[in-house]
DNA sequence: GGCGGTTATTTTGTGTGATTTATAGATTTC
DNA sequence: GAAATCTATAAATCACACAAAATAACCGCC
């Protein structure tokens, strides 16, 4: 009794986007010439098996296809989406490289359950904030942050070298001048913390905190876009800097879980209007 | 029908390995009818494009391709490899989409620069302990779990639900009949701890947890091969469980942090012999 | 009638070759 | 010298064929 017919029956809701993604698609795929951002390497810029992952991943996010469904065949798939099924399986592989998915002959590619999903695969969290986030991921988010980040900075406290030192002391000099509201400021405020958490000495917690780093500067711009008056963040990193510079861990901790309770409120402010 | 035998290049100090990858490839893609493990779902099992990925995957962490090296082209690799295009660029695409290469036209397909490998992607970690893996990278995972499974189990004990009470002792009993050694009782262990992470009620925490609990998994294994004589882990676990049942957080946290530096130091001890 | 093994069918997996597109690097132009 | 143009190369895409795997249907058998 597991599944005797997929839920085929109601499937306009899905077919009608059909339609557009294939035009969609290769919309998204034309790279547009890197456009304004500069930060961020999309890994699959522009290209056609990258962009229909991106859209799948998405969808498989938001639940337009849930935990245990299963995909059409590559035949209907990628001829519905009018492209070869070299590139669609090359989609395929990428979802199931971040644990979306799994394919077996016969059986067909089904959506993985939920708690098998990648979620803090830099991608993976970038589907997530393509589009509003569920506000219990993003608190999911913060809260992870506010256990790691606090952590790292007095881990960083302890191993920083001068070179980093004088690195983070020129990003922030950069945030000073820029604020968050222009991009040159958003890389500044993202290499600050890309040197701080260099500085731990652990690839493992560098791994994690670039991921979540990354997502978590989507969530500025939804900030900026709507609009919220946030905080000025450049008192926080500074006492941040600070305690870093001086080695003193339990200040560093302290000071950075502090900076991130801040960002919180401001990102749930932001959700609110 | 084979191919027309492909062009014998040169043999180098790589091709060493290529001239027996063609034939370990189709031997670890042979499905070895689940051999006896039953915990790991290795997501492309004795499929082609999965096992050449791990292969390069494996290649690229032990430093065999390294950050920037280019790939050979698709035509010269997939044919010295004896295996089709498709099979080699679906290999690529798991490989890109944990942020280990980068393909471009005209240049080839790169190793990107370490910092940028999905390090904790289940899977990575996984081909991190193919072999034994390098002393600084355990402990930084060591300081990455005492970081984040402490503060885990405070969460859980705040939140956890008298389902998963039970569930969680259910498991406890296991392991203590059947200790590390077995595989029941491995998995008993996996159960257990997965049990207290859903406890916590967060999704990025749990994703994480999951990754490097698997992978901490195969660190037992390394104890039980090396016959380090580790410490009996089921009190540490019972202390665990204990303050979580009496939704003591801060005794919850405590004992996990001391569970992981037992498990760390008897890791450690592993290595060293 | 129920059961064990066999065959059919469906879907992914793999293989091959042709064609198109992107782009680093050389070349030319101003 | 800098900018625009050309060119060669490698990946990207496409199309089609066939193999292998796994489920479903079947069939004979007791």
């Amino acid at each position: 009794m597991r599944k005797p017919a997929p839920p085929e029956s109601a499937g306009e809701d899905k077919s009608s986007d059909i339609k557009t993604l294939s035009r969609r698609l290769k919309m998204s795929a034309v790279r547009p010439h890197d456009s304004g951002s500069g930060q961020s390497h999309l890994m699959y810029q522009g290209r056609l098996h990258g962009a229909l992952a991106r859209q799948l991943g998405v969808d498989i996010l938001r639940g337009v296809y849930r935990q245990g469904e299963i995909l059409p065949n590559e035949i209907d798939s990628s001829s519905s989406l009018d492209i070869s099924r070299s590139a669609y399986r090359e989609a395929i592989r990428i979802l199931a490289a971040k644990g979306m998915v799994e394919s077996r002959p016969k059986t067909g590619t089904r959506v993985t359950e939920r708690a098998r999903w990648n979620l803090l695969d830099p991608e993976v969290l970038g589907w997530m904030f393509e589009t509003e986030p569920p506000h219990d991921f993003v608190k999911a988010l913060f809260e992870l942050r506010l256990i790691t980040e606090p952590a790292a900075a007095e881990l960083a406290a302890q191993r920083r070298t001068d070179e980093q030192i004088e690195s983070m002391r020129h990003s922030l000099d950069i945030m000073k001048r820029e604020t968050l509201q222009t991009e040159a400021g958003r890389r500044a405020d993202l290499e600050f913390h890309h040197v701080l958490i260099q500085a731990t000495d652990n690839e493992a917690l560098a791994s994690l905190s670039s991921s979540i780093g990354a997502a978590v500067s989507w969530t500025t711009r939804y900030k900026a876009r709507h609009n919220a008056l946030t905080r000025d963040p450049v008192p926080d990193h500074e006492r941040v800097f600070e305690a870093v510079a001086a080695g003193d861990g339990r200040a560093a901790r302290w000071c950075m879980e502090s900076l991130i309770r801040m960002a919180h409120e401001d990102t749930e402010r932001a959700f609110q209007n």
